[in-house]
DNA sequence: CATTCATTCAACAAAATTATTGAATGAAAG
DNA sequence: CTTTCATTCAATAATTTTGTTGAATGAATG
């Protein structure tokens, strides 16, 4: 093997990993996973494609090393391959963010128009969860909720939100979270909730930035 | 736009770069353009694809906003689009070190064949360099040895080295680099000074890790 | 102001990726 | 041991990406 040939063959075998990141449904499977593993049925409800396609994506994402895979039961788990793949994808959406001023555009001008962009950041929610001055709601789907939260966050799944309004509080301030910056469950509940006449903020990123930061998560069932 | 539309046009956006990093031929021209900004010509002649071919990839790169251009005379240059690029791909580069088991067997293969695997990190270069211990080359095509090198560092371009062989010492060690750990030049030259009698090793990664990580350069001539 | 030459464009062909459908597999549960 | 059901496979169609060729552009040079 020559020279040429060489370098020919060691970036065509770069080039997997990249070309594996290279679909827009692959890289929300990503985001996803950034959770925690999910079964193929699951992860295709949250993307809105056919079982059969996301399968065919779990695959590619797969040979390519970037998730694995554990058989649980009748399902299998899709997982991210490891904390390496996850800082990866971070890099990634920082650097899309940057080159590509569309995205800011459409982030903000979605959430402009839903609520009034209030954002709290890790180090202040962690402050205020400590004086008891918020209370503080996972709108994630409650099979997330359950693998991991925020310590003491409560659990309303943004689905379910309006019809246990009830059960939440007028007097304090509420901070939504889900999964994170590109995920829109709790800039929905923040536009409900101020709607209603409480006072709601999100925190501005989300559960896999929290746990990639080591704050305190809340781990109450290992499923099996 | 409904929720969903809105997700899929974020990840649609966000793929955009990926798409762009998804093909071999634009990261050896992400791994090149790495050194510096360079001309169209030149980096087809180093990626040996057809000029046309090179600038229909160079504007893939551009459109993403990877790369940015800058006229100079005749020529087009194109170089990295920031620093948040260079370590994006040090990042992808690092990931595909660890997902793809291929890759590193690939390259030690190709070395073992050719050096005795000698190498040495930039700190110890530092302190060799400090000591006078070693005679240190920069074997890359002088062009890029013009634009930027490693202080004391002397220009011996890997394809005319055997024609200088003369000028260069038996008596002490020669550390030869090229542009990065994937570069070849360096290997090569190391070969050959061994089999000639010379004492040679190389520098473990390569130029453009020693710029990012700021250590002592020599810019003789700024071009124009 | 005509010429040169690096680069880009445009059109088509070739190759690779993605989506869709329905059938096949294979582990778990009755 | 049969049934159930989550997942994968296989075949084909639709779409996108990539390569090739030759012509067009347009800035610099004489």
């Amino acid at each position: 093997m020559n020279s040429r040939e060489f370098k020919t063959k060691l970036y065509e075998e770069l080039s997997r990993v990249t070309k594996a990141l290279s679909n827009p449904h692959r890289l929300e499977i990503l985001d996803l996973l950034a959770q925690s593993p999910f079964p193929v049925a699951y992860i295709a409800e949250q993307i809105h494609l056919p079982v059969a396609n996301t399968s065919q994506h779990l695959q590619v994402l797969k040979t390519s090393g970037l998730v694995r895979t554990e058989r649980k039961g009748k399902y299998m788990y899709y997982g991210l391959a490891g904390e390496h793949v996850f800082d990866t994808w971070i890099t990634l959406r920082k650097l899309g963010f940057s080159l590509n001023g569309e995205i800011n555009t459409l982030l903000e001008d979605y959430r402009e128009k839903r609520s009034k962009l209030n954002t709290i950041n890790r180090e202040e929610l962690l402050i205020k969860l400590d004086r008891q001055e918020i209370y503080l709601i996972d709108v994630r789907p409650e099979e997330e909720y359950r693998k991991g939260h925020i310590d003491q966050a409560i659990s309303f799944p943004q689905r379910e939100l309006k019809d246990h309004l009830d059960k939440l509080p007028k007097e304090r301030e509420i901070v939504a979270y889900c999964r994170g910056p590109l995920c829109l469950m709790a800039d929905e509940a923040v536009a409900l909730l101020n709607e209603r006449g409480y006072s709601a903020v999100r925190l501005n990123d989300g559960f896999a930035d929290w746990i990639a930061n080591d704050m305190p998560v809340n781990q109450p069932e290992i499923t099996n």
